[in-house]
DNA sequence: CACGGGATCGTCT
DNA sequence: GACGATCCCGTGT
């Protein structure tokens, strides 16, 4: 497998990359502990206009710095003082766009994502959900602003050439209840029919 | 399956 | 001091 350079991560249009996203594998190294899935859900976020971005909103304080770096690197926070959040940083430096990983489809290491899970779980009841990627892979607040590019990072991701599925769009999830003209804009991407899909707004649209 | 509430705390106003 | 880019469990149909 082939891992994703980092000029993947440099296009200006973080909407293409999000779904350019869809299919590739991401894989965690926690202490020697390998466990990887295909990326079946993202959803992109725009730095420059976007009301439901955490850049756009705040602008560039002590959490958000990190999606102000050139793309390629993670940022990961935490969201309802429980789940961890990871995105991929995209774009160039200074342009704070990102694409958050919302689902995995397990390929290594399942047996070790269940334990991590505490359950037995299947499905989008084990990794289709942001805070439940990164349970699954063991991603904690020290896997922000690592690079995905680097084979010896604890966070990389691979290129899956012979992943051909169909990709659907649909609006973000959590963004109705919030002002933003951007709030119904297809910026969530998943693999159609995909299990491991997050439940949400999908039966609404996968038909 | 739909809906609602509670958990829980870092981050920003 | 308020609020989440969530998850899980309980209740009702």
């Amino acid at each position: 497998m082939q891992i994703v350079p980092k000029s993947f991560y440099q296009s200006a249009d973080v909407v293409s990359t999000a779904k350019a996203l869809i299919g590739k594998i991401l894989q965690t190294n926690i202490e020697g502990i390998i466990t990887s899935g295909r990326i079946v859900e993202t959803e992109a976020y725009r730095g420059a206009d976007d009301k439901g971005c955490h850049s756009f909103i705040h602008g560039k304080t002590e959490r958000t710095a990190v999606m102000f770096e050139s793309g390629g690197v993670s940022y990961v926070y935490i969201c309802y003082g429980i789940h961890h959040m990871i995105n991929v940083v995209t774009n160039s430096i200074s342009n704070a766009d990102a694409i958050l990983i919302r689902a995995i489809e397990p390929i290594e290491g399942e047996e070790i994502m269940l334990a991590r899970r505490g359950g037995k779980f299947k499905n989008y009841y084990l990794s289709g959900g942001p805070g439940k990627v990164c349970q699954c892979l063991g991603i904690e607040k020290s896997g922000n602003n690592l690079p995905f590019y680097d084979h010896n990072s604890p966070i990389s991701i691979y290129d899956d050439k012979c992943f051909n599925e169909t990709i659907m769009s649909t609006p973000r999830v959590g963004m109705s209840h919030r002002v933003a003209e951007y709030a119904n804009n297809h910026w969530r991407f998943y693999v159609k029919g995909n299990p491991y899909v997050s439940r949400p707004l999908l039966l609404k649209y996968d038909y």
